[in-house]
DNA sequence: GTGGATGCAAAGAATTTGCAACCAA
DNA sequence: TTGGTTGCAAATTCTTTGCATCCAC
C-alpha cells in the first residue's frame, strides 16, 4: 500500500461499500478495493478509462474495471451518469447526498447541484404501476468561463 | 416513394424540420427525408440502428445515419435519450411538447412523463453562470407487466 | 458548376467474452 | 478446497473517418 493510500484509508464511505460488497456475497479483492478507493478520491463522475488510469499502479486490467463497475452499480454502491456526447462515467453514492449535476458542455466541468425536486415526482410514476422507481437528471449547459473565452477552458 | 410514406407526406414537423434543416443551411437530401420520416413515423426514441432498419428500403448507409443524427442534433431536430444500459436514443422534437421519458429497466418499455417541474430549475442553474441551459430526466422504473412475469415481455 | 452529402470500406474506440490461473472465504 | 474473480487476448459492438462519386442548390 502506497502513495494514494493517505486520502480514502478508513474513509468509513469505503467500509460501507466493502460492507455492501459482502453483503450481496461478492469477495473483497484488491482490485475492487483499489477501484473504490480511486471512485471515492475522485469525488464526482469519472470515465472507466480515467478509472483505470488511477488503479493502474494496482495493475489492475481495464476489462476488470469494468467488470466491477457493472458489479457496483448493480448493488448500488455507484451510479451511472450521462454526458451530453454519450458517454457514461461513474459516480461514487455510497454515504452520499442525492444530487444532481451541472455539466458545461463546452468544458466538461462537472458542478452539483443539491436542490432535487424530482424526488417527488417519481410518487407519479410509481402510482402508474412501476416499482424500483429511480430517475437521473442532468443539467447542461455552458458555463461562465466557457463563455468569456471561446478556449473551453476552464 | 413508396410504402411507408402515407403516415409522415405533407406532414406538418415534418415540414418544420425541413425548413429548420435549410435555414442552417443544410441540404435536403434524400437521406435526410428518409431518416426524418423514420424519426416522426416511431414516435419516440429509437437506436440508430433501427433507424437504419427503417429507411433500409431507401438504401441509406448506416454512416449517413450517424452523420444526420449528429446534424439534427445540433440543429435541434432531434435529442439524445439516454437509457439504463448507458445506450443513446434519438427522438424527434419538432412541434412537440417538452417532455420526459418512464423506461422499463426490465422490457425497455418507453411511456410519456408530460409533466416537467424541472424547466423552473433551469433558472438556477442559469444563476450560477450558466448559459444555454437545458436539461434531461429520465425516469427508471420495473413496469408493472414486468414486475407480474419475469419474462420481460411487455 | 460547385461544395456539401453520400456510400463504401477501413480504421478507431468502446465494451464484452472465453478460458486458464489465481485467491478470498 | 472451491467457486468467484482476474488477466490476457481475442472477439464484438459502436462510432468515426478518408476519399471518390454524386447530387442539391
Amino acid at each position: 500500500m502506497s502513495t494514494d493510500d493517505h486520502i480514502t484509508e478508513n474513509d468509513p464511505r469505503l467500509d460501507q461499500a466493502l460492507a455492501m460488497l459482502h453483503q450481496a456475497r461478492h469477495r473483497v479483492t484488491q482490485p475492487r478495493v483499489a477501484i473504490l478507493k480511486a471512485l471515492i478520491e475522485h469525488e464526482g463522475p469519472i470515465k472507466i478509462e480515467d478509472i483505470h488510469q488511477k488503479v493502474e499502479a494496482h495493475n489492475c486490467d481495464l476489462a476488470t474495471v469494468y467488470r466491477c463497475i457493472a458489479a457496483f452499480e448493480k448493488i448500488g454502491i455507484v451510479r451511472r451518469c450521462f454526458f451530453p456526447d454519450g458517454s457514461s462515467l461513474f459516480e461514487f453514492v455510497v454515504g452520499g447526498e442525492h444530487h444532481h449535476h451541472i455539466i458545461c458542455t463546452s468544458c466538461q466541468k462537472v458542478e452539483n447541484l443539491d436542490v432535487c425536486v424530482v424526488a417527488g415526482l417519481e410518487r407519479l410514476v410509481h402510482d402508474r404501476g412501476y416499482s424500483n422507481v429511480s430517475h437521473m437528471l442532468e443539467f447542461f449547459g455552458t458555463c461562465e468561463d466557457c463563455s468569456e473565452d471561446r478556449s473551453g477552458n476552464p
